[in-house]
DNA sequence: GCTAAAACCTTTGATAGCTAATGATCGGCG
DNA sequence: CGCCGATCATTAGCTATCAAAGGTTTTAGC
């Protein structure tokens, strides 16, 4: 597959001889990413599950009736990501939103008697998607890949707060 | 921050009693990947330059000329996404996109003057993301981490050509 | 040499995500 | 009370991404 002549005719110019930065801990988790996300995905759609909802199922299946504030964070997305996602998850009778009555610009929302029992279906696709992704590997190289990722994160906090630009 | 009581009124239930997958490695990648995504995009924003670009960017810096066919392997990107980012790119003078003369259904891409220039001023900001990212890791846990993604991406690949479904 | 398959690019239509700006409500303080 | 800043949600507008389907050109097989 792919081996042929792809370029007669058009001029290539080779700048430098290697991929240089192919090898970057950004490269690579950016791959890993896609792999996992792409997982995922194949092991959820049969259920109607979208990768944008499932991480606002998780948090729901969690705690139910988060304020959508409290879903944005535990989902890690930005609040509008949150509304379009909700909306999405409505239609399909996932969740409903009820207006928090002691604080009306609050709302609350709670999944459905369907969507609270897809739990069970859904976090065993979950777990394979992760024990897929480590046949392998033994415990401690996990743990290890698990401590560095942090700290990665971690350094990228500080370097934010910091001057980054 | 953030430990307000934020529910008032709001019935919630406690499912269960732990977050039993935050832990797991696609949280771990997904956050991470997202951390250094913003990192690079915050770099290369007052240049004009966005994330989506990056990619096809770094190709042609590499070899000029590519087909968009090449540049969609090189950069990881659906074909569709590759239209549309070349077309971004060609609309901001970065690309020219030339037929190619003995198979007319290729084009191949060319970078103009600017987009050359561009590459020593923002392949060091890559540099910087990366070497933030990593600082105060061993050299070891680096090769380390690199590794254990490389075996998660290969899981992730042959779990895929079989019975994923 | 003709036709069918393959290769290449594009269009269409959908999901996902962000920033910035707007709207609505609440709370504190004078 | 009454206003003003903070908080919560939404809208508007943009980038990024993909799968599926379509159009054109080339190649391969007969």
């Amino acid at each position: 597959m792919a081996g042929r002549r792809t370029n007669a005719g058009g001029r290539k110019r080779k700048m430098r001889f290697s991929y240089p930065a192919e090898q970057s801990v950004g490269h690579q988790v950016r791959w890993t990413h896609r792999a996992l996300q792409r997982a995922l995905e194949v092991r959820i759609r049969p259920y109607g599950i979208t990768p944008g909802m499932w991480y606002f199922l998780r948090a729901l299946w969690e705690e139910d009736g988060l304020s959508q504030r409290e879903l944005s964070e535990r989902a890690g997305t930005a609040e509008p990501t949150t509304v379009t996602a909700l909306h999405a998850m409505e239609r399909r009778g996932l969740v409903v939103r009820t207006q928090n009555k002691d604080d009306r610009r609050k709302s609350n929302i709670y999944l459905t008697k369907p969507a609270r029992e897809l739990r069970e279906l859904l976090l065993p696709q979950a777990r394979e998607v992760n024990r897929a992704a480590t046949t392998g590997l033994p415990a401690a190289e996990i743990e290890a890949l698990k401590r560095t990722l942090t700290k990665v994160r971690a350094n990228l906090a500080t370097t934010r707060r910091k001057g980054a630009r």
